[in-house]
DNA sequence: GTCTATATCAAGATAGAC
DNA sequence: GTCTATCTTGATATAGAC
């Protein structure tokens, strides 16, 4: 296992504090309203330090919609194996769970979906589109088994399964009912959960599994 | 009919004007990312000009806000009359397919939902907050109607509905869809009307309506 | 109320010493 | 690589003439 010189290390553990630091930010203010001089301010180092690191505002971002996708990655991984032999739709749901759980822990970093300077940055980052791509042909493989099992509605695209999972991640709904005050986290998950999955229509009871 | 003076009336049809224009650019950049330059430009008049009639970028969007309550509440007393035999469920259907429409058409101002400058701007606002709380009186009874007569799901908390409805207005996957390219806008409405309605998972004959 | 011109400031990015 | 100090830009908001 090649971890480079103690030096190396160092660096490598500073510019983990300071992609965390961007994260916790991000998931707070979003991308527009993080300021540079916030991410060096939180870390405890000088702005300029931080440009030796990273070399603008979109890379920072950019670091911290990596890690997390390599998270995310990582449960998936751990799905397939201490799991297998859940369905399709239980790990759809299971991964949905998890994405709800890092963002009311105030852990997922929030990105404009509009067009902006960091869309077009991101767009030409090879990092953060190589984790999209396998995170969303784990996603796809199990969206299209579902379908062929009967679990989830089979006429539905694919991709439209897909981008609504993934705006769960994001969803606003979580932060209404948080500030609301009348729920848990728990009981918030398994509301928008219950939501996303059964829709707001009733369902029989022979449907509810 | 009062509607004042002439000269009044050549006033409200130029801020008439600057809000369809602030509206316009807030669906399509957003907040953070329209600049007044921009709204002056776009209206053909000097920047000076704007601040004698909203005196803040957030008066602009607050105003632009209103417009859209408005229209939402009018096309809320038209079903409540024209489709007055409609069921709640129908009813909020026809609401949320509206939504849509108007995100499609490039016309629903999207915001921060995060907290900004913005944010707290709104809350102090008197005629927005007046407008978002007589629409969501008007659709929570909906929904409390629709749970009662069992068509929504009873044990999803009212406001859990509301807010997911409400999401809907800026649903990225509407976006993410578009961009695909696969599908017209028509048939984007219904699959995420589907989505919303129905759910993910796949639901039996007998419940499809 | 409309304009041109300008004040003001926040924030991304950099210079240069150590 | 880290720091302090500075540059630069873009954008909100305003001054003051007409």
């Amino acid at each position: 296992m090649t971890r480079g010189s103690f030096r190396q290390q160092v660096l490598r553990v500073r510019e983990d504090a300071i992609v965390a630091a961007v994260n916790r930010l991000l998931a707070e203010k979003g991308f527009e309203a993080m300021t540079v001089d916030q991410v060096a301010a939180d870390v405890g180092i000088a702005k300029a330090s931080l440009y030796k690191h990273f070399t603008s505002k979109e890379e920072l971002a950019a670091a911290a919609m990596v890690r997390v996708l390599d998270h995310a990655l990582a449960f998936i991984e751990q799905r397939s194996t201490a799991h297998a032999g859940a369905t399709p739709l239980q790990q759809l749901k299971a991964v949905t769970r998890w994405t709800m759980e890092v963002q009311l822990a105030g852990e997922m970093p929030s990105l404009p979906s509009q067009s902006s300077s960091l869309r077009t940055a991101l767009l030409q980052h090879r990092d953060y589109l190589d984790r999209v791509m396998t995170v969303s042909d784990r996603l796809g493989a199990w969206i299209v088994a579902a379908q062929a099992a009967g679990e989830v509605t089979p006429t539905l695209p694919p991709e439209a399964v897909l981008y609504t999972l993934y705006a769960r991640a994001c969803d606003p709904v979580l932060g209404f009912l948080k500030a609301g005050g009348n729920y848990s986290s728990e009981q918030i998950i398994d509301i928008v959960l219950t939501t996303c999955f059964d829709g707001l229509s009733a369902r029989r009871l022979a449907d509810q599994q």
